[in-house]
DNA sequence: GTATATGCAAAGGGTTTGCACGGTT
DNA sequence: AACCGTGCAAACCCTTTGCATATAC
């Protein structure tokens, strides 16, 4: 389902959306930044289309992501990311003393889901998730310091 | 922990913050609302005094969140919701079709978070967490299809 | 040819910041 | 008395929207 197979063409067009170089580019370019916010997808599209209006990139993620091509994770208090589907599935593991935010394997979370499922009928949408704490680096270094507790 | 019992002032103390009417107004609306965004935090603050800005509920926020008072996670696309400590930890299920907010205990996450420990040495903070997915009645409801990918 | 998509610019929500005054310690 | 905290207003970032033009179908 990449844009060189040729399948996002059919799932635009069995939605009813046109086929457009935009969105070719858009979805492009969430491919080659694995995650990207608006700001850099844009970028990205400009590298090869300085035309390209950021709006645009709004618009086409919108309608990419409503045909199932692409994802979006909230990872902090900025903008959204987005990510191709043919992605594996991830979990965004946000550390809020340095930033830093790994991927990790949507599986480690099966149990988790399991027990939403069972206990609440809930269906997780588990690439959705973005998980906040203390990244090892950070547990190590401030050993157990609230990096955020200290005032200037 | 809560405005009557005193501990909010020692905490804000011990970190060299003043006691002021305004943090306990707003701890107190954090702890009225069981949920609330600055925006709603400062109606129910206004209430009481209607002559406090919206910029003292974002700097008194940093300052309680700081201190350990109260923490907030970002449940949809808008503002982030803030909670007082000593509200039972939780997690937000977040249903994307019909954005519907349920609160769960957070002890469903302990196979979860201590995977993560394991495995990547990450420590989770559980309540900051917020889960995207379709709730029971949206499942039942339209077994299966997805709101937002119908067009207009 | 017609309806959809795009670019542009302006507006909108949410949040942060500079500054002078007022309150806490 | 000294410094921190607050109110006010402006600025800021991110996102959405209205409208005229261009494009895919």
């Amino acid at each position: 389902m990449s844009p060189a197979s040729g399948g996002w063409e059919s799932a635009l067009r069995e939605h009813g959306y046109r086929v457009t170089p935009q969105r070719q580019l858009v979805l492009e370019a969430v491919e080659v930044l694995r995650h990207g916010t608006p700001e850099e997808i844009l970028a990205e599209v400009q590298r090869h289309a300085s035309g390209v209006n950021l709006s645009t990139i709004y618009r086409t993620l919108e309608v990419l992501e409503s045909v199932g091509l692409v994802t979006h994770a909230h990872i902090g208090h900025g903008a959204p990311t987005y990510h191709a589907v043919d992605e594996h599935p991830h979990i965004h593991l946000v550390c809020d003393a340095c930033g830093d935010v790994t991927s990790v394997p949507a599986g480690v979370a099966n149990p988790f889901v399991d027990a939403l499922y069972l206990d609440y009928g809930f269906r997780t949408d588990i690439a959705h998730v973005s998980v906040h704490g203390r990244c090892r680096a950070c547990l190590a270094d401030g050993a157990g310091n609230n990096a955020d507790t200290v005032r200037g």
